[in-house]
DNA sequence: TTGCTTACTGACCAGTCAGTCAGTATTATA
DNA sequence: TATAATACTGACTGACTGGTCAGTAAGCAA
């Protein structure tokens, strides 16, 4: 009734693009939510930084949560492989493969939007159990199975220390996770450079690894 | 007007403890920010946690945001003087103190309701600029220092590499960092034994940090 | 006991936003 | 061109919650 959208009624045109929408969505999805979390977010914006208007979302998602999952499930993913293909493929020692393991972690991970997603997790892991398992499940074991696996090889070629067998795994990766971190929440005051930061991850870790001569 | 409260209506008894009352709030909403981050906690939730209404919170607080960043500052500052004592009076050597502060995070910060701030400026941290400010100003740029300090001693005291002073700061207590989010986050699906991983954390640093001798 | 101060209560209001759906614009088909 | 199918719009609603404030009761002083 009373409605408005009389027939004079502007409503600028828009383009019926059923294939690319659904990505679209996800990225102006992922970047309001790295800014304002789950809760703060609101759909009218991810649809004004997608240049649709809110109803589209309904029409490829079924609801703010189930956004909000494939958001993260569709950003990080995708980059797991290339750490397994390495564990397999590499024919270097243990110390060239974890070299080339934790650059690509630095080029792939931190130098993309995919740097949001720890934030996402950590903010609204109690939200979404069913995510964070998925989470835990899919994606953390994962590293820490490739991870244990390099050690394991190194410790086997006599290069790394024995003792590194008993490490807890999350210290091994976490200079990652807190570089993530870093430009997430505090580059704007102290701009964190990345390939020097590796180089530390690198020194730390592989000199903290390496049998000693004496 | 038609309110309620006539006179049988119940109205459960209170006790007026001025005194009490802020500190009790500021558990009460640590504990509920934690689980929901900031927009999505309900005022009438910690008042109800804190075993009074809403109303009262306001005799306290200014805002919901004020309330927020009191539970921020309140947990996180008593704990570093700690750190900067064990630096200045510490007499043993710089692998020493460096043990000593390490035990003093994993005991202090770790193992208490203070390990749920990281999650509290990673999640909300855009939300409250000024709050991320002072959280760099007076945490961040002050761990750093005392960390930078004391790897300096070491180095002077031939004990630690040279190359260990162009580290980049956020690497060094990275681990600690990876456990309070573990313990937030996953410690559901995997529980992180804290004793073992500080022991991981001093290996892997102090081996790292240490001259070689060949 | 009376009267005053003030810690505290809880119903209410105003603003916000996820989700809906009637209607419109575009494309496909005949 | 006419008709059907559907991608998309955007005003609307219903539920929810931060913040308010008139009123209540605990405690204290005289």
């Amino acid at each position: 009734m009373g409605q408005t959208s009389t027939a004079e009624n502007t409503t600028a045109s828009y383009c019926r693009r059923k294939d690319e929408r659904p990505g679209e969505i996800l990225k102006a999805a992922l970047e309001e939510f790295s800014i304002n979390g789950f809760a703060a977010t609101r759909l009218d914006d991810v649809a004004k930084r997608a240049g649709i208007c809110k109803g589209t979302i309904y029409l490829y998602f079924k609801s703010k949560e189930e956004l909000f999952v494939e958001v993260v499930r569709d950003r990080i993913l995708p980059h797991f492989e290339r750490l397994e293909e390495l564990n397999e493929q590499h024919k270097g020692s243990a110390k060239e493969i974890l070299r080339e393991q934790l650059k690509t972690i630095y080029k792939e991970l931190l130098s993309t939007d995919a740097m949001f997603i720890p934030k996402l997790i950590i903010s609204e892991g109690s939200r979404f159990p069913e995510l964070t398992k998925f989470y835990y499940e899919e994606i953390i074991t994962r590293i820490h199975k490739v991870i244990k696996s390099v050690i394991e090889r190194g410790v086997a070629e006599g290069d790394f220390r024995p003792s590194a067998l008993n490490w807890k795994q999350q210290a091994i990766l976490s200079p990652a996770l807190a570089a993530a971190i870093w430009k997430t929440v505090f580059d704007q005051y102290a701009s964190l450079d990345l390939d020097a930061y590796l180089e530390t991850h690198i020194d730390l870790l592989l000199y903290g690894l390496e049998k000693r001569s004496g």
